[in-house]
DNA sequence: TATAGTATTGAATCCGAGC
DNA sequence: CGCTCGGATTCAATACTAT
């Protein structure tokens, strides 16, 4: 179901305890008019000014009073804010669900573009979690251990000794009992999802967009199969093209009737990304092999990827032009490297350059003066010049 | 300079404006006695009770207060806090400080064993960052482009062309432009830094001790050599350990005469674990290559690392065993990696076993009725029923 | 088809102009 | 001096094109 009118005022019409779960992602108070075109030059936009915080904060509390009026017992509320005002929206929510029903802070941490800047470079949202009651629907998720982890110590079973130590059980024989099945981790309160791109498909033009696996995770955990999902600020619809994907009832609301026809059309053709970076992680992404990242650590460099000539170019520039270095491959002989590291070289400009020689395939070359060669296993002594 | 007293009563004794950097970790409201024991046996805690928010609440705001008033104008204080007061705290400082003045919230991320219990498996607190006024002493610090990024992109001048078209920009000869020097990304707000092992030699068995990098990193950002850097409620002395290997001055004061006393000591001997964690971050853990993982990923298993003979268990246990699984590395016989295998599993007092044959060396070999062998080629096919 | 290489986008931020 | 406004800068990660 999808309304198009102030979420106040439709929530007002419905019965108590009917929805299982609310996600809510209001203006974060950035004092901010958001707005953002489509790729057909559509713009859409809200408001996200505010005479004052207290005005702010009563906006949302009526509201918030209401979802907890609508919520089942069971049911639970996630609502999405940035550090302009998550301090004050949780003490309200403290207030209205009360403090033994907080049950977590989710920060969603990305990687973003944006210009340096005097401070740190802000790099995450913050979803607060309230249930309605300590009797609350949640489905357990686990992810997989960290590489890191000794695992085959998690898989022992323990048991205290006479002393009171813990230590790790055996049977009779001497032999290693093992826990019952694990299933992974249970997952953390810190997401690590990527932030919607600018240039990805999912994207529909709705400024303050959120990817279809953060409201998938979000639902997931809090909801069952044909439970009720509420959206009071649906935007572009992102969480009714989640529930919708894993089959749960939804009803979205949005004050926008631009915004309305937009998730009307794409929840007929919803489009999640299949994003690379979440996909294969950003390993995938570092084509470079350990001995190679050492190499690079000696230097103060940028690593390239995707240059088949370039594995990175020093951060300080030389008259000013930038400096590449290349590594010389397994397979590959002196002139082999030489060759590739020029071709390369010129296409971008550049005159000087370096090459760390790996081997001594075909030493006998000449080399042309504007390469500096350097041989690996000098680096740990000489690379602390190029720092 | 270490005093043990009510940092209160210390603080009103300063003149104002001379600390540089403040960093406070003060009792988090969890409504518990914090207790610990160190390796000789000796307990350290502290009372973490209190009557009501409110009382806690006075109690810090009239230390923050005072601190406001010995912070030099370019000064900035951190407040460490965790999930149960934050907002309150938040909500504090805005009051002392001033919206204007609020800096960030460093979100400190971190991987933990714990009991899965009904809920988000909490691994991150959260540092609250303001500065005296806006011109405050800031260190940008920089950390290594994503791999997904393309560096030969990043290095190039852009320009706009007539149609308002932003385009590469090349000399007159038609050869690329390169930008000014780059440092790399400004560091961000969500710092990943491996909790104190229980283990770590770094530990000294105070309750709540803080990893030496995570102070570290906060001095670095907002104080200069020499500076002076407070910690009001030094507990083991962690902040001051970390001034005094960066080179500024500190104060620590500790209403805990044990705090003190192990602070001294601890000052005189500083233990800086050198975690690989962070040196060589989780990637150098993860021992498996592409091919293992692919052959793992077939499996519902728990990939093990730093074990000569398995590389895996299965997640369902038969006869309520674990069953290993093993991949034949490249350059191994069947023999050896059956070999490998069993003197793994009889170490782990396990019966079945799974070897996954990846190549055809010396196959005429009598595989032991305990050892499921399976191609590694037929695993898309049969490994399903793994699953 | 896989990989290398290029074009494009956007929102947080800074900076300078204008008032 | 403080404000707003607009333009420039930044970099992650995608789409697209060429090889």
């Amino acid at each position: 179901m999808l309304i198009n009118d102030d979420c106040l005022y439709t929530m007002r019409k419905f019965e108590d305890e009917i929805i299982d779960m609310v996600y809510l992602d209001p203006p974060f108070f950035t004092q901010k008019r958001q707005s953002l075109k489509n790729r057909d030059g559509f713009e859409y936009n809200f408001n996200d000014t505010w005479d004052s915080m207290d005005s702010y904060l009563l906006y949302l509390k009526t509201r918030i009073v209401e979802i907890k009026r609508i919520l089942k017992k069971t049911g639970s509320i996630f609502l999405h804010c940035d550090k302009s005002a998550s301090h004050y929206l949780r003490v309200l929510l403290d207030e209205v669900f009360g403090v033994t029903n907080f049950r977590g802070e989710i920060i969603w941490i990305y990687k973003r573009w944006s210009n340096s800047h005097n401070g740190l470079m802000n790099s995450h949202q913050t979803i607060l979690y309230y249930s309605k009651s300590k009797k609350f629907t949640f489905n357990k998720l686990y992810t997989k251990y960290s590489p890191a982890t000794n695992i085959d110590q998690i898989l022992q079973d323990r048991v205290r000794n006479s002393d009171g130590k813990v230590i790790y059980k055996k049977d009779r024989d001497g032999n290693i009992v093992f826990t019952n099945e694990k299933r992974g981790v249970p997952l953390s309160d810190v997401w690590d999802i990527p932030f919607l791109n600018p240039k990805a498909r999912e994207r529909v033009g709705y400024p303050t967009q959120k990817p279809i696996i953060l409201l998938e995770r979000l639902i997931e955990i809090s909801t069952n199969e044909n439970d009720i999902v509420l959206d009071p600020f649906c935007g572009s619809g992102t969480t009714l093209v989640a529930a919708d994907i894993l089959n749960r009832k939804y009803i979205g609301i949005d004050i926008s009737e631009e915004a309305v026809q937009l998730t009307k059309l794409r929840l007929k053709n919803p489009v999640k990304t299949e994003s690379n970076l979440l996909n294969s992680g950003v390993k995938a992404y570092d084509k470079k092999n350990d001995i190679e990242k050492q190499i690079l650590s000696n230097f103060s460099c940028h690593t390239v990827q995707r240059n088949k000539g370039i594995d990175a170019f020093l951060s300080r520039k030389h008259n000013n032009m930038l400096i590449p270095i290349r590594i010389q491959k397994e397979q590959e002989t002196l002139s082999e490297a030489v060759e590739m590291l020029n071709r390369a070289a010129v296409k971008k400009g550049c005159n000087l350059k370096i090459l760390i020689k790996t081997n001594s395939k075909d030493d006998n070359v000449n080399i042309p003066p504007d390469i500096i060669i350097m041989d690996s296993y000098q680096l740990t002594i000489d690379g602390i010049l190029f720092k």
